[in-house]
DNA sequence: AAACAGTGCAACCGCTCTGAC
DNA sequence: TGTCAGAGCGGTTGCACTGTT
């Protein structure tokens, strides 16, 4: 297995040899592992240095555990990767036995071709509400023809599930535009409300049970053509056009003018009018009754920083089972979408 | 059985960062 | 401040292995 060894300029490339591997783990043993440029040298060997480091830490150090990786180090990996990201060897530290390359190849090969597979975004953990599972959605129950007709309108809105799924991914951004409209939300308290309520009733809802294992709650994100609500592990987060100068999400309004797919689905292309409006979004937490915008908890969001994206989906939820069919078909059905009866798509459209 | 395609993985490359001098 | 070595990381390479046709 792998490459053919090669000889350039005096040098040996590809694949160690046990006659090299001896010379390497004798002189370490020896004078111990420094300076890694005259090694080669002194040990009889025709390598770079590097490569004599990368041999020595990666296969012959001792206590390199090899083999395939067992599945709690699998659940491992998830989990530091999700705190830690791309820090293989932060990752090693914690895997005795394992090393860095080893970890990434793993990952890279492995575990985020699943995840992926799972619909799962393997940088920040979170579902991807833009991967839809049909077959999940034609198996649910409260689908007929009425909602078939209303399941392709969904389809053919990407941009709900894009706002839905940016939302969640970037749950720092909620907080980030909150903090910069706390002036401008003190001028809308004193704005007179300018929707009507029945332009709010156009709502779908897209529910992604088993979403958020520390809650148990239901990941919801629900969009219309005026009101526009996400639920994700932090709760229900209600943007509400007609909440300007109520109890909305700790009082705060933000706009997502920095986001273009976000402003132009929120505004328009070119109705400035339906811009001016949809300007005036405010937030409102839904997940505990009429009183709930009081008792919002923003820990889930400020415990995401970009740096270090927490997961919301637990490793058990990625890969709950001994197999990778286990795991995958235990995976299949995070994504499901429940449609109200209530939607009139004529206006959402 | 042979050809082919896909996959796994050791090893390498190039770059950046850090700390010592 | 600049240089150097070590370390870390992302990406890639190339071959062996495995499954499919």
């Amino acid at each position: 297995m792998g490459r053919s060894p090669c000889e350039k300029n005096g040098v040996i490339k590809g694949p160690w040899t046990p006659e090299e591997d001896m010379k390497l783990i004798q002189y370490i043993q020896v004078h111990g592992p420094c300076n890694w440029r005259t090694l080669p040298k002194n040990a009889g060997l025709q390598r770079h240095g590097k490569s004599c480091r990368l041999r020595w830490t990666n296969y012959l150090r001792p206590g390199i555990k090899r083999g395939r990786f067992s599945f709690e180090e699998e659940e491992t990996i998830i989990q530091l990767h999700s705190v830690l990201g791309n820090k293989w060897s932060a990752m090693a530290a914690r895997l005795p036995g394992r090393t860095d390359n080893e970890i990434k190849n793993y990952w890279n090969t492995h575990i985020r071709k699943r995840l992926l597979r799972n619909g799962i975004d393997p940088v920040t953990h979170a579902q991807r509400l833009d991967f839809k599972d049909l077959s999940s959605l034609l198996n649910l129950p409260q689908i007929n023809l009425s909602n078939l007709l209303r399941l392709q309108t969904l389809l053919i809105n990407p941009e709900a599930l894009r706002l839905a799924a940016y939302l969640l991914e970037n749950p720092e951004l909620l907080l980030t535009k909150l903090q910069e409209n706390q002036l401008f939300n003190a001028q809308l308290q004193n704005q007179t409300p300018v929707f009507q309520t029945d332009q709010l009733q156009n709502t779908f809802d897209l529910q992604t049970p088993l979403c958020n294992p520390s809650t148990d709650l239901p990941v919801t994100a629900s969009v219309s053509n005026q009101s526009h609500l996400i639920q994700g592990n932090m709760g229900q987060i209600s943007m509400n056009s007609d909440s300007l100068s109520g109890q909305t999400f700790q009082n705060n309004t933000t706009t997502f003018e920095n986001v273009p797919f976000i402003e132009n689905f929120l505004f328009g292309a070119s109705d400035q009018r339906q811009k001016d409006l949809s300007e005036n979004i405010s937030f409102q937490s839904l997940n505990s009754g009429s009183n709930s915008s009081k008792n919002f908890s923003f820990d889930s969001v400020l415990s995401t920083p970009l740096s270090s994206p927490t997961p919301l989906i637990s490793s058990s939820t990625y890969m709950n089972g001994n197999t990778e069919d286990e795991r995958e078909s235990n995976c299949s059905n995070l994504l499901k979408f429940a449609i109200p009866e209530s939607l009139d798509f004529d206006d959402f459209i």
